[in-house]
DNA sequence: AATGAATGAGCTTTCATTCAT
DNA sequence: CATGAATGAAAGCTCATTCAT
C-alpha cells in the first residue's frame, strides 16, 4: 500500500512512469516524450491530468512527503524515548525503501530544484529539523551526549541516506530492513552518553 | 593550493565558471551561454579550450579526483592505525571543503552521469572500496567491532557527506574543520569494539 | 501525376520546399531556417514530420527513385528491341523532366553524399548498370557495334543528363520531349553497327 | 606540368590540400580546419596567402580555367577540320584527366556556386559556347548533319563528362586516353552527315 | 477524455575570419 | 612570415506546451 492510487488508469500510468524516470534519469533529463513512451499515453493525456511537467513532479513529491510524514508520526513522533525514536526512524525508512525504493529516492533526489524551495524535504533544512528533534529529545532525556545538535543529527540521517543509496546502486542486495537493528545500534553507539 | 591552475587566464575563467555553475545548478541545467556570461568569454573560447561541454566536466572531474586521491594517500593510506585513518579521512575532507567547497561538491554531485561510468567517484562502488578498506583494517586490528563492512563504511562516508551538504546549504556556518575531531570521535564511537 | 502527394498539407509544403531548395542551392547550402521560410511552417513542424534533415532528403530521394524505376520498367524493361529501349529511355526521361524538372534534378544531383551509399542512383555504379543492360541487349541482338560497354553506356546517359542540365539552366527553352526523337536518333547513330 | 607552382612551399601545400578536399568533399563541406589538418599548416598561413576561403577556390578555379583554355587553344582552336577538333577535344580532356583528375573535376564540380557567376566554366552557358563552335564549324564544313546545335553540342560534352565521372568513381580503371579514339569515333558517328 | 500536429525559444556545436604576438 | 587564441553568427535539433479535433 505504498503508492497513492490515482483516479484513473491512465493517470496512474503517467504518474508511475514519471516517478520512475525522474528517479532513474533525473527530472531535467526526463522529457515529456520520454514519459509518453514509458507510459504508453499521448502528450495530451499528460497535460489533461497534470498542468505541467513541474506540476507532475510536485504531485509526486507531495505524495512522497505525505507518506514520509505519516510514517514519521507513527514511528517517531508517537514514541517516547529517544532510543526508540532512532530505532523507529531507521526501521520505517528501511521498510519504506524495501517497499517502494523509487518513492524514497524521489523524496531524496528526484525532484527539480524549483520544488525544493517551497517544500519540506528530508535533505533540506526543514528535513533536518525533524531529525534534530530526535537529538534534542535524547539530550534532554540524558540518553545522548551533549554535543553539536546538527552534527549529531548528521549521524542519524547520513548513514541512513548512504545505505539507501547503496541499496539503490545495487551494492547492497539484502533487504534494508534486515540491517535496521544493526544500523540503529551503530547510531546509538555514536550518540549515547 | 586547492585549485589546479590552468594554463591561460581565459581557460581558467572558463574552468572556474563552469565548476561553480555545475555545482550550483547542476551539469544539465548549466548551458554554454550560462558559462559564457559567468566567465565573460565567447562561445568560441570555450570550444577552443575544451572539446565539448562534457569534456569540460570531465577535466574538472579528473582534477577533483586527483586531488582526492592525493589527499587520501597522504592522510589515510600512509597512516597505520584504523583510528588515525578515520581521523585523517574526516580531517582532510573537511579541510578540503573549507578550502574549496565547490570542488568537493563537484566530486560528490557536480558531473554528468556519463562521466560516472569510467571514473572512480567517492559516491560510487569504487569510492566505497576506499572507505571499506579503512573498516577492514580496523576489524583486522581488533579496534573495530566485527560487523557488516558495507554498513560500517556507511558510518564513515554518510555523516561526512551529510555534513558537507549542510555546510554547502549554509546550515553549518562554522568551518567544517572545527568539527573534525568531534565528528571523528562519533564515528569511532559507532565502530569501535 | 508527377509528385507523390504526402498525407497532410503541411507535410507537402515542407516536402516541396525542401525539394526545390535542395535542387536550387544544394543540400548542404539549404538550412532548416531556409526551408522554414520557403514552406511557411515552423521548425517544429519539420521535425514532427521528418526525423532529420537527412531523413527529409532520403524520403524525397526514395520517391524520385521509385518514380524512375517505375518509368524505367514501363518504357525500357518491358520493351524488346534495343533501339526501342533507347527511344523509350530518352522519351521517358525527357517527359519526366518536362513534368517535374525538380524531381529529376533531385535524383541527379540534389541529395547529400550520405544517401548515395545505400541507394541506387542514376549517376552511380548501379545507375550505370541499368543503362549498360540496354547496351548489352543491343550488342547481343546485333543491332549495336561491339565495343566497350561502359563507353557505349556513356553515350546514352551522358547526352541525356547534359540536355537536362541545359534545360535546367534555361539554355534550352523548348520542352525536352520535342527533342526526344532527335536525341534518340543521334544516340543510335553513335551506337549502331 | 599540369599544376601551376605557387610561390612558396606552404602556399603550395595549402593549394593542393584545398583542391583535393574541395573535389572530394565539396567546397561547402570542406572547412578551414579541414584544410589546416590536410595541409599541415596554421590557420594564419591560409589567411596570409589567400584572402578568404572563396578566394582560395577562385584562384584554383582560375588556374583550372587557364589550363583548359590553353589546351583548348592548342588542340581545338588551332585545328582546322571539325573532325579533328572533336578528336583534339576528347584527347586533351582525357589526357588532362589522366594527368590531373582532381583539377579536371575541380573545373567540372569543385567550386562554390558564387564563382560560377563571374566565370566561364565548361558546364556553363559560356562553356557550351566553346563546344558549340565546334558543331557550327562542322555544319558549315558540311561534315556534320544540320541539326539543333545545342543538342549536337550535348553529344560532345555529355559523353566526355560522363566518362570522366566514371573514371573518378573508379568504375573505369584504364587510362581515359586509351579510350579517346573510340570515344571520338562514337561522337563523330552520331554527328556526321 | 484523449489525441498529436504545430510552435518557437533555447540548446550544443561548427566555422570563417581577425589580430596580437 | 607564421601562429593560434578569440570571436559570434548561424547551424541542426529538442522540448515543454497549446489547441483544434
Amino acid at each position: 500500500m505504498a503508492k497513492k492510487t490515482p483516479d484513473t488508469e491512465i493517470k496512474a500510468r503517467i504518474y508511475n512512469a514519471a516517478r520512475r524516470l525522474f528517479v532513474e534519469k533525473g527530472y531535467y533529463q526526463t522529457s515529456i516524450p520520454d514519459i509518453v513512451k514509458e507510459a504508453g499515453v499521448s502528450i495530451g493525456a499528460i497535460y489533461h491530468h497534470f498542468s505541467s511537467k513541474e506540476d507532475l513532479a510536485r504531485v509526486i513529491h507531495q505524495d512522497a512527503l505525505a507518506q514520509f510524514l505519516d510514517r514519521y508520526d507513527r514511528h517517531v513522533e508517537s514514541v517516547v524515548r529517544a532510543e526508540d525514536k532512532v530505532r523507529g526512524f531507521v526501521r520505517f525508512m528501511f521498510e519504506w525503501a524495501d517497499e517502494d525504493l523509487i518513492m524514497v529516492n524521489y523524496l531524496l533526489h528526484g525532484r527539480p530544484q524549483e520544488i525544493l524551495e517551497y517544500n519540506f524535504t528530508i535533505c533540506s533544512a526543514e528535513g533536518l529539523e525533524a531529525v534534530k528533534k530526535i537529538v534534542v529529545t535524547g539530550i534532554e532525556e540524558g540518553t545522548f551526549k551533549k554535543g553539536d545538535e546538527v552534527l549529531m543529527a548528521a549521524f542519524i540521517s547520513g548513514p541512513i541516506m548512504r545505505l539507501i543509496e547503496l541499496k539503490t546502486d545495487g551494492i547492497i542486495t539484502a533487504p534494508l530492513s534486515s540491517l535496521a537493528e544493526e544500523t540503529a545500534e551503530y547510531i546509538l553507539a555514536a550518540l549515547k552518553a
